[in-house]
DNA sequence: TGAAAAACGGACCCTGGGTCCGTATTGTCG
DNA sequence: CGACAATACGGACCCAGGGTCCGTTTTTCA
């Protein structure tokens, strides 16, 4: 008995890296991703609209693949990676790092990124890669004495780096780049440092 | 010479309040915002979909005028009213009075919430309201000595209210409401908190 | 009350995601 | 190598849904 899953195709293959390719490009160029349709991709692809979607399912998935295939080092890096990414730093310092990460990740891939999170209901929430920087996430703050609430914590921190969020600051006001991630920075080292001084004076 | 603004005819007035209204209804209703039509809408209201369209623009100018419709108490509030919302109150404690107030209105108002967000890209930042919000809120940051970035930190804390997060939370993954409020009550104390004790060995 | 202004409403248009199926490629087996 | 099955191709096609148009109706105002 021959495995069920069938070897695929070699002109397949193929197709299907021309569109990654060219869906990429395409992204890059693009000013806003709602205006770049499924056609213009498969056109740039050279490939017809149906291989397009037998390849990917439908908008969502394209743009999944894509997204994660750029994901794939920086998620590489966070997870077992050296510091200060990697497991190897202390909590207080990684949840900054990983929330520049991906930062950065957002700033590199802005229309990408917003197309993926725009596309459909529920936002980016319902994305594999999502669940996986949220567990990632609270994981790491899990290890944090003193931190509550470590599943919204990590929820919160996450939604300071959504794609909308990180365009409208970064082109729409003109956020210089270092800056941005100057503040990300400092409001996650907020967010995870040690609780303040045990007496307050009202 | 009469005003060159002319009276709404009350044909207009009558019809433009059925649309709200029905519209208020039906997304109350509906499961999920995206499959309620245009077109549905109007008929629910007993209205043409022209006279729709001509009175809200398109379906963001609706969506839009639900939203602002139900929020403006809560504006109300939040700008010249009592404390803990209102203006009287002390930063510290009036940051996390405004985000349970948003938060709130978030959760009685999910699918309209999710619609109007989800409407159009940009996501929430384009709307009225959300700079109405970022404004107030940044103000209010800017009173608390030693906390930098005020501006960034508003979006940072208003990021934590994003109607899609809110409804995975609370209808996904079933957290009850007043736990949710409990999170980002204690979330938003941490961010406006005092800085930690000076003297931490590392 | 009559005519101009404004609103009505539903038929209509158009874009864009997604499907279908006759045709072209590929792989395999004798 | 030839032939047949399996698989992929691709663009014509379908359809929902947002948005427009324009002949008809209502309101307004003199």
């Amino acid at each position: 008995m021959p495995d069920p899953e069938r070897r695929t195709r070699k002109d397949a293959a193929r197709n299907r890296r021309a569109v990654l390719e060219a869906a990429d490009a395409l992204f890059a160029r693009s000013e806003s991703p709602e205006d770049l349709t499924m056609a213009d991709i498969a056109a740039a692809a050279g490939v017809g609209k149906g291989t397009l979607f037998r390849a990917f399912g439908d908008r969502a998935g394209l743009l999944r693949a894509l997204y994660e295939a750029r994901l794939e080092p920086v998620r590489e890096a966070a997870e077992s990676g050296p510091p200060p990414l990697g497991p190897a730093t202390p909590p207080q310092e990684r949840v900054p790092a990983l929330l520049d990460a991906v930062l950065c990740f957002k700033l590199d891939n802005r229309r990408l990124a917003l197309a993926l999170e725009e596309s459909g209901s529920g936002g980016p929430y319902r994305a594999e890669h999502y669940a996986g920087w949220h567990a990632l996430l609270r994981s790491v703050l899990e290890r944090i004495p003193g931190l509550p609430d470590a599943d919204f914590t990590a929820h919160a921190l996450l939604a300071a780096t959504r794609a909308d969020l990180v365009e409208r600051l970064a082109d729409g006001e003109g956020v210089p780049r270092e800056r941005l991630r100057a503040q990300l920075a400092a409001y996650a080292a907020k967010v995870v440092a040690a609780p303040p001084a045990p007496f307050r004076q009202d």
